[in-house]
DNA sequence: GTGTGTGCAAAAGGTTTGCAAGAAA
DNA sequence: TTTCTTGCAAACCTTTTGCACACAC
């Protein structure tokens, strides 16, 4: 899903209701070349601090969830105590820094096809998630 | 690390007080042939239920953190709500189920060798992690 | 005795919820 | 006018903290 341009049309075709807190979401959100990762309160400070129509944490949690679930964010997998989103919805995985909190792409091109021998009866598989922590040499 | 048997002198070796807390413990997560995964409520669940010497939380939480810290525990890399630890310390990966919380181990070998094909500047890999996501067929 | 460890209650921090008012369809 | 969305405050849950008391050495 391309995200730029007309927000009113793609929320609607979502099934959302492109009101004004969900649209200036969306600019935050993918108004920018760049993929980025954030958790819910960065994202209310980014779209808080340099407004004057602020739009509250319900609203946002509410809002990103609902991007989520429709695949035009994705969560990312690690163990902190908050969770972080990732604007960049393809299938990539992540370098992580525990002691920095620093969340860097790493491009599925970049790791060699994942084989993995062991399935689980009446489970199939829906993704496969490589965090790759480091560490300051 | 053997955790099995005389847990006092474990702890002491480990730098660690053998209280009777800490002992409990042990017991609770060492003496037993198979390995699993728990939260510290779960922890706290399994050893108070039982007992009318009940160990607070508080306690928990702090023995759990410093035997992590000690590689006796080691901490689950998923995204959920609470913090999931397994007293199965030696390299291995996992299954997930997000709708049933369930998490299930699967080990090294079961995982082609993983290549990585970046590196970060300043940084070196300290471990790689695959989490695979399941869900029913 | 000294230095650790424990336990309680309170606080913190992220996230969710209930509900009344408001906006979109 | 019906249904969805917002926003606030309160609630919730996990985790952390401060501090007095207790225990290991």
């Amino acid at each position: 899903m391309n995200f730029k341009g007309n927000f009113a049309d793609k929320l609607r075709n979502s099934g959302l209701r492109p009101t004004k807190q969900r649209i200036k979401i969306c600019e935050a959100l993918f108004d920018t070349e760049k993929t980025f990762h954030f958790t819910v309160n960065d994202l209310s400070k980014i779209i808080n601090e340099k407004s004057n129509e602020t739009i509250s944490l319900a609203t946002i949690y509410n809002t990103v969830h609902a991007f989520n679930k429709k695949g035009y964010l994705k969560e990312i997998t690690i163990n902190t105590d908050k969770s972080y989103f990732d604007t960049n919805t393809s299938h990539h995985h992540h370098f992580f820094d525990d002691k920095s909190e620093e969340l860097i792409d790493l491009s599925n091109e970049d790791v060699e096809k994942i084989q993995i021998n062991k399935s689980l009866p009446g489970k199939k598989i829906r993704s496969i998630e490589v965090l790759v922590k480091v560490e300051n040499e």
